[in-house]
DNA sequence: GTATTACCTAGTAATTCTGTAGGTAAGAAT
DNA sequence: ATTCTTACCTACAGAATTACTAGGTAATAC
């Protein structure tokens, strides 16, 4: 699995605030409530999101969070290696991994690389914005 | 992650037998030495692979496992979704998970299905053979 | 029949995933 | 100033998966 549910409720939350336009903030509960998602839960990956500066909060009454750029210049793969900790398919190309003692010499190595950059390229290549287009 | 151990140590105990050739069957405590993998987590591997018709094996002294077509009719694909039970990015879309209740109108569904067709693809166009070109 | 090999079932330690629990800090409304 | 609402923080916990280990059984060669 490449990708867990942190990664794909980053997405869907993500997706619900381009969806809702505008320039209020949601609170949290309120996008828990509606994509049937765990509060707690969510609180986490919200943290991250926030820390990683793909949204704006604010605390108190009328808080809560929004995006802070147009759908568009979000990729999914920024979200995903955000939210995921990176996309490495297989942990020897993983940043921080310790490094296989037989990487030198492995056969399988310039595959795994190759592997990478296809799904890097393939997740750089998608916006928020082009999964909204996905919306019936 | 996409690939574990368990594939990658099949790959790797495939390259092997191909680099070595012949028709002699090799045992698996001599491929778990020279591959440095523990005897017995080898074992559940090599089983995998000779019921899955991947090997030839046969008992008793002078026996062992070998391989049973070419290198370049063996692709990577086909071991690792032997060895890893597929090769699902995400839950949504592997075999046998439970059906997603958002599947009707999840707005990433098309793209986990891309990406799934697109690591398929890439799995299915590399074989043994061409990994052995990448041997030093 | 004995040595050698593959095959089978079960368990286990470590890690990761998917959350929970309970509190603290910031800001708005009163 | 107090209270209410919200985000933020630390720590834990149950479940699942991964990566092995242990100990035996069956087949084949000699």
């Amino acid at each position: 699995m490449i990708v867990s549910t942190k990664g794909r409720y980053a997405l869907r939350v993500m997706v619900h605030f381009a969806q809702r336009g505008g320039e209020d903030y949601i609170p949290l509960k309120e996008i828990a409530e509606q994509e049937g998602i765990s509060q707690k839960y969510l609180e986490s990956i919200m943290t991250t999101l926030s820390k990683g500066g793909f949204v704006d909060a604010v605390h108190g009454k009328g808080g809560g969070y929004r995006l802070n750029r147009s759908p568009e210049d979000y990729t999914v793969g920024s979200i995903l290696k955000l939210t995921e900790g990176g996309l490495a398919a297989v942990s020897c190309t993983s940043q921080g991994a310790a490094a296989c003692s037989r990487s030198e010499c492995c056969q399988a190595k310039p595959m795994w690389d190759k592997l990478d950059k296809m799904i890097d390229d393939f997740f750089e290549g998608i916006t928020i914005a082009d999964l909204l287009k996905e919306a019936k």
